[in-house]
DNA sequence: ATGACTGATGGTATCAGA
């Protein structure tokens, strides 16, 4: 095992060093990017990440702080709206395209909301995605609530998406916050999370869905039987009791699964001073 | 305990978040 050198008390962990060959890749629900700017640039300059894909920018793309990514080495594109949602990308090496919105279905709802932004770079193709929450389930009646509708429509579409992507044979990734609860283990007290449209058998048999055509949730591939939470609410101490959810993840194609060197979440935005609910969600790829 | 956060909004309360 190599030691750092005398006088170097700040050494990256080995699993976190990264080859010129590689990118790493993050996503991070920044709820709001006007308050949180600052601290995401600070994140993204520590952790040396080359793509990070936002949501919950909150923010039309007119007003987004892009200029201070630029100042910081990023390039911005933003796919936002007013007041709710919005998603961005940036990026410190050069993309090939950027599209927006995730294709519809033909017998899809209308969907205005800004949820969906998807790269190609390196020749793989990589999306941020803000699933739509879906709570409440049930409405007055007993029926679905139109949210909860709308969520599983948003999940159909998008696992029609990730097949037809897997056409290309090229490297796929999907990342984001998917207000997903994958297992009990993802959770700390599966309990209170029975019934909730993040938790809900319909949820998890379209997630499933979405496993079943080949994508990977490469966190609890590589660490399996590790308990680790992407979100606290702000409410009743959660951070401090710990009581988490892992809702935002990363899933690979077969081809892009391949590539995967390292996955993490880093709890360490979370612990700081105003910050998001959700923490960043990383992985390190190889180029080829 | 009708509580308990945080952010955005032509707002001084209401929604949405999860």
């Amino acid at each position: 095992m190599l030691l750092p050198p005398a006088g170097v008390e700040r050494l990256l962990p080995s699993d976190q060093i990264k080859p010129s060959d590689q990118l790493k890749i993050a996503s991070w629900n920044v709820n709001s990017i006007k308050v949180r700017a600052e601290q995401v640039i600070a994140w993204l300059k520590s952790s040396e990440t080359d793509i990070l894909f936002m949501q919950e920018t909150k923010s039309v793309d007119e007003n987004f702080p892009a200029a201070l990514f630029e100042a910081a080495g990023y390039h911005i594109h933003c796919h936002g709206q007013k007041t709710y949602n919005g998603v961005a990308v940036a990026t410190r090496v050069e993309l090939d395209d950027v599209r927006t919105g995730l294709p519809m279905l033909a017998d899809s709802m209308d969907d205005e909301q800004a949820r969906y932004i998807e790269v190609d770079c390196s020749g793989m193709t990589m999306a941020g995605l803000y699933m739509p929450n879906g709570n409440p389930v049930l409405d007055e009646a007993g029926e679905h609530h139109p949210k909860f509708t709308y969520k599983l429509d948003w999940m159909k579409r998008l696992n029609h998406h990730a097949i037809a992507l897997q056409k290309g044979k090229k490297p796929v990734l999907f990342c984001g916050d998917f207000n997903i609860i994958p297992n009990a283990a993802d959770c700390w007290d599966e309990d209170v999370w029975k019934g909730d449209a993040l938790y809900h058998p319909e949820t998890l048999a379209a997630f499933r869905t979405m496993c079943w055509s080949g994508y990977t949730d490469v966190f609890r591939a590589i660490h399996p039987g590790v308990i680790a939470y992407s979100f606290w609410d702000y409410q009743g101490g959660a951070w401090q009791k710990d009581n988490g959810i892992r809702i935002d993840h990363i899933m690979t194609n077969p081809e892009a699964t391949d590539r995967v060197r390292a996955v993490g979440i880093d709890k360490t935005p979370r612990g700081q001073e105003r910050a998001s609910d959700h923490t960043p969600v990383w992985c390190v790829l190889a180029q080829s």
